[in-house]
DNA sequence: TTATTTGCAAATTGTTTGCAACGGT
DNA sequence: ACCGTTGCAAACAATTTGCAAATAA
């Protein structure tokens, strides 16, 4: 309970899987961040990974993006656009210069108010290409 | 198997899956696809509707938009773009105009290939900030 | 001490699949 | 008659949950 009532602790899970996802910007997977935090801890539970998890994302510190029908952790919590690879699927992040940037208030029909938006690009990366 | 070798065949199923949609704009799941039509039919299975949804997004008929975890079918094919209201969770279609489309070519970096993109609203809809 | 967090397993949700029977063509 | 399609149930994948034991404060 980070954000509601109650004291939240410093586990080592909670420390070990944000050290797992902080300067990772390839989007990984609920499971792919249990392999890796499972080689420090293997007693560590999927759902401890996953109650962790959706602490960051309370606490702002990650960002869900979904993706097909799993969801990938984004440790890059400006505001950004991303790129989907629809070869390798791997995602990366993009950059959308302010000025290109859509205006959302003035598009949708009246009565309907717009918070946010989000732009994915689909298409084939660098790596793929080759 | 409608787009590979071998004849598709017009079964009720097929029929009264595609009646149910093809009209509707408000972005059904599956299931509540599944509903509607076992009213008609009513020993129809799941697993049909599954199946035939796959086949009339595959004849391009529909198309599919990923929703937290679930599928909904959307018989506008044409390009456009959706608003989810964060509220009640209901789906609107949007057309944004062709001059406020993004150029998607020019966004990624270098030796990335954009073929599409897609972009959605979030906010509050009409009727719920009433 | 004591409320939060964990590990484990079972439950859920959304979707897919194997297979024998069914039914278009 | 042939072969695609159906219904059913079981398999699957991703995620969530209940609960008793463990642990941070």
């Amino acid at each position: 309970m980070a954000n509601s009532r109650g004291q939240s602790r410093n586990t080592k899970q909670l420390e070990l899987i944000w050290r797992a996802v902080k300067d990772d910007s390839s989007h990984p997977t609920a499971d792919q961040i249990y392999d890796r935090v499972r080689k420090k801890l293997s007693h560590i539970s999927l759902g401890t990974v996953y109650r962790n998890l959706q602490k960051l994302v309370s606490d702002d510190k990650l960002q869900v993006l979904m993706l097909g029908r799993a969801q990938h952790f984004d440790p890059l919590v400006e505001r950004h656009q991303h790129f989907i690879c629809e070869s390798c699927d791997r995602v990366f992040d993009v950059m959308v210069d302010r000025q290109r940037e859509i205006k959302p208030a003035k598009l949708p029909h009246e009565g309907f108010k717009v918070t946010s938006h989000q732009l994915a690009f689909y298409g084939v990366c660098k790596h793929c290409s080759a």
